[in-house]
DNA sequence: TTGTAAGCGTTATCAA
DNA sequence: TTGATAACGCTTACAA
């Protein structure tokens, strides 16, 4: 391994004028710049990035934690926040907690590991248990997510209740009358809890019941298949269906198809978050729209607003949103 | 910041035993690290890894870098990377080049300065200047890619002539004449090239013509999309189309519904890569189906037989793949 | 413009 | 079982 010494000596300068050669800092001559410079090239020497960072304290990387990497919702999420943090002079790297609760500590605990200067951590599913936030306490972090969370942590999260209801109404106002949620937790009913709360809000305004709310067995186009499919094997009569996300809205569509049932005429779909894939699907997916442009620049910001010591809020943020209707709620 | 030495004076030890203490090393008396333990949780100690890798020389980190996140094409890549990586005891960083060769460039530079141990990049693009190759005899890299590279580096392929070659007798098999491809890069002809060869082998073998082979704005659900209008827009008759990648598949099934032409009995579609979404559409994806899991695990393996300097080989290996057949290609 | 000295927090080595 | 010492490669502060 060539060291900033080994450069020196080769040249005949100190390693001080190496690292100011390396860094591109001013006050060296032209001639020694010059000499350094080929020297470097030749030896092929490499920046030992864990010294200057024991050096100066700080690494300018930010962690991004998601559930899962092959969905387009955290693909997105990360494409956007990465963005968000070069403009502000940050890198971000990217982390797959596989949305086990004790995958997402991991994830706190090697952002230590690793020395992110934060972490934007992305909680499914956070468990309650005060232990993980006593964790999060000890590294700057923005919390993206769904649950109810203690003040003083920075979190920005969805308006999953909101959302999900003026979905719903959109449903409602194309006819339907007969409607279903599906993305009930197999277990753990906490979870997502604020989408189904939105669903039964507007069910009970417009003094409707629901038909049913149907169990999901994973959150993703595999869930909702199969809770399509046991929705019409269970017989039911249904003509709207609210789903948890646009994957599993994606899901319950294909569900749907392969017991020949047809959308939107037969039944009518809206799904949550807008993927990529939403508008390329036949037939294309209405669903809520989070501003995800917003949500990545606002959880850089604040996230960076702390690590660089400004003023900088706690507390929770709902991201803006707006309702997408597409073929799969037209009449 | 609270160091090892910290906690040391507290406890009334020295920084060697706090040493041993956090990294669970023997030979420390009970008594001792039960007190050393307790001050590290009260003082809230947390192990500066800069310093720990500067003293060890190594991070035990893997950088993956991929064109982008926002499909879920790399997205999985990126899961079964992290997967296989972690079942060797590395952790995998993934960094976003967005498929701009500068970026690819700023990847493998960015690797050097977050000090990973190693690379995984998937060159969508690399320039054909030897400079950037320079840069990957730097640092431990594999290669996954679609071009031909030099012997020496270690290098993943898919297997996109044989690929696309069976992809597009499948379409004849299923009665397709008027076949068309679409990906024709709007500039640099190379990329993707052997995907096209194996498009025009197929049609060779058969004594057919393509009608068109049809330019791709971008390698993604937009591109295939609008390729897709200008295929009906320009009119010429058209019973088969083979698609660059799944997401151009999907654009192209959409663009095509968009101008009331319907799949798979007005046209036929095969894509390339089995994305996640595939089997999902309507109607589902006939594909290309490269063995990622296979990819992945090899990447690593090959990567980490580079580091820990055992045996390993240089060179190009295909991975394997199955043509799946959907409903896209049914009679 | 260049050099000297010191130290960032950790761990390896050797001695007690 | 514990401690003293040195060193990893770099940057900052200050002196020449």
């Amino acid at each position: 391994m060539v060291t900033m010494s080994d450069v020196a000596r080769a040249v005949g300068v100190t390693p001080v004028t190496v690292s100011n050669v390396v860094n591109g800092r001013k006050g060296v001559s032209p001639d020694v710049r010059r000499r350094v410079q080929a020297e470097l090239e030749r030896s092929g020497y490499r920046l030992n990035v864990s010294a200057r960072n024991l050096r100066v304290g700080r690494t300018g990387v930010i962690g991004l934690a998601v559930p899962e990497l092959d969905s387009t919702y955290f693909g997105q999420l990360g494409t956007l926040i990465t963005a968000a943090a070069a403009a502000k002079g940050y890198r971000v790297v990217v982390e797959e907690t596989k949305a086990r609760a004790s995958r997402e500590l991991a994830a706190i605990q090697l952002s230590e590991a690793l020395d992110y200067d934060g972490l934007i951590l992305s909680a499914a599913r956070l468990p309650d248990a005060d232990e993980p936030l006593t964790q999060l306490r000890r590294i700057p972090t923005v919390l993206l997510g769904e649950r109810d969370l203690p003040q003083e942590l920075d979190h920005i999260e969805l308006a999953n209740i909101d959302g999900t209801r003026e979905a719903t109404e959109l449903l409602i106002a194309r006819g339907c009358r007969k409607l279903a949620f599906v993305g009930r937790a197999p277990r753990d009913d906490a979870v997502f809890g604020g989408r189904r709360e939105g669903f039964y809000a507007a069910l009970s305004v417009a003094g409707l019941e629901a038909v049913t709310s149907v169990p999901l067995s994973t959150p993703d186009m595999t869930g909702g298949r199969r809770s399509a499919h046991q929705l019409c094997d269970d017989g039911p009569d249904v003509d709207g269906i609210v789903a948890l996300t646009d994957a599993v809205a994606i899901g319950v569509i294909r569900g749907l198809a392969d017991r020949g049932v047809r959308g939107p005429h037969d039944v009518k779909v809206v799904g949550f978050d807008d993927v990529p894939e939403a508008s390329f699907m036949t037939p294309s997916l209405s669903t809520v729209a989070p501003d995800h442009v917003w949500t990545a620049r606002r959880a850089v910001e604040r996230l960076v607003a702390r690590l660089e010591g400004g003023d900088h809020i706690s507390g929770t943020e709902v991201a803006p949103f707006a309702i997408v209707e597409r073929e799969s709620t037209s009449v």
